[in-house]
DNA sequence: GTGCATAATGATAATGATTCCTATTCTCGT
DNA sequence: ACGAGAATAGGAATCATTATCATTATGCAC
């Protein structure tokens, strides 16, 4: 995924957005991440490089530019990772004991039952679907 | 849904847990609404009835009897509702807009269609599945 | 290259949701 | 009615997150 980078970059420069030593910290140890951080995580893979202050910041940033998604989960934290533009669609399986995230990608035969699904349940109604997202709430294999 | 307030009695009584005057409102309150609520909502609905302290006491109580589930939506607050096997089991149509969250119940054969992919994506791996949750995220009828 | 307008940073204070603490009140079984 | 344990209420404390603002860095015009 090296060109994560250059897709970022391109995007942040038609924004008008500077890609800073810490936003390119931030990216980067999302793109390693197998799954959503938290602030409080990232702060930590970061040792201090960036001070928690200017990773919210950057974080709210990046989010705004639609590089960095959010999202909300076990005990009111926040996590963050890299849009689905950049690294493909795909749900999470959340572990009830640890609280961990893992992405999941399902194969295309899946997914699109799944998006299908999606398109059944809200065909009827007022609702006008913009994506989806499966949580598999479950025990991770440290926690079985 | 007459019969919500005996099974509660019941669950609680087994519990050795108190079905309160507090207790009571939430319960009544979470009854007849139409989706997940925030502490904050609850306690604008119980119009002081409850304090806030005691809200959240008595949403944890409840939650730890499963009475309750708790859900984590948009921005970063927690949600209540009763729990499935009250209500029966059901995903959730987000507004990206409002933050509302709707109830929706799929019809039976699209539940399973869901629970498959659900086995499917779980069944190479070494996680356990216990359940899932579907979240459409979109715009409401209001927002839209 | 210099200077300037603007953007980004980082330390700290403020906010908001939630949890903890503790004295008082209630309830149930006796 | 009495006493033990459960529940309440109010406030203080905590945790995640956001806002503030003075300082620093960056990109661009000249």
């Amino acid at each position: 995924m090296a060109n994560t980078e250059q897709l970022v970059t391109q995007r942040l420069t038609e924004s008008g957005i500077r890609y800073s030593r810490g936003r390119r910290a931030v990216i980067d140890a999302l793109s390693v991440a197998d799954g959503p951080r938290s602030a409080a995580e990232l702060h930590r893979d970061l040792a201090e490089a960036v001070p928690l202050s200017s990773l919210y910041r950057s974080l709210s940033v990046l989010t705004d530019a639609d590089v960095v998604t959010m999202h909300h989960g076990s005990r009111g934290v926040t996590r963050y990772e890299l849009s689905e533009w950049l690294t493909g669609h795909h749900h999470h399986l959340v572990c009830l004991s640890c609280g961990t995230v893992d992405d999941i990608t399902p194969p295309p035969d899946l997914e699109a039952d799944l998006e299908s699904v999606v398109i059944s349940l809200t065909v009827a109604g007022r609702f006008s679907p913009k994506g989806h997202a499966l949580e598999i709430e479950g025990f991770c294999s440290e926690c079985a």
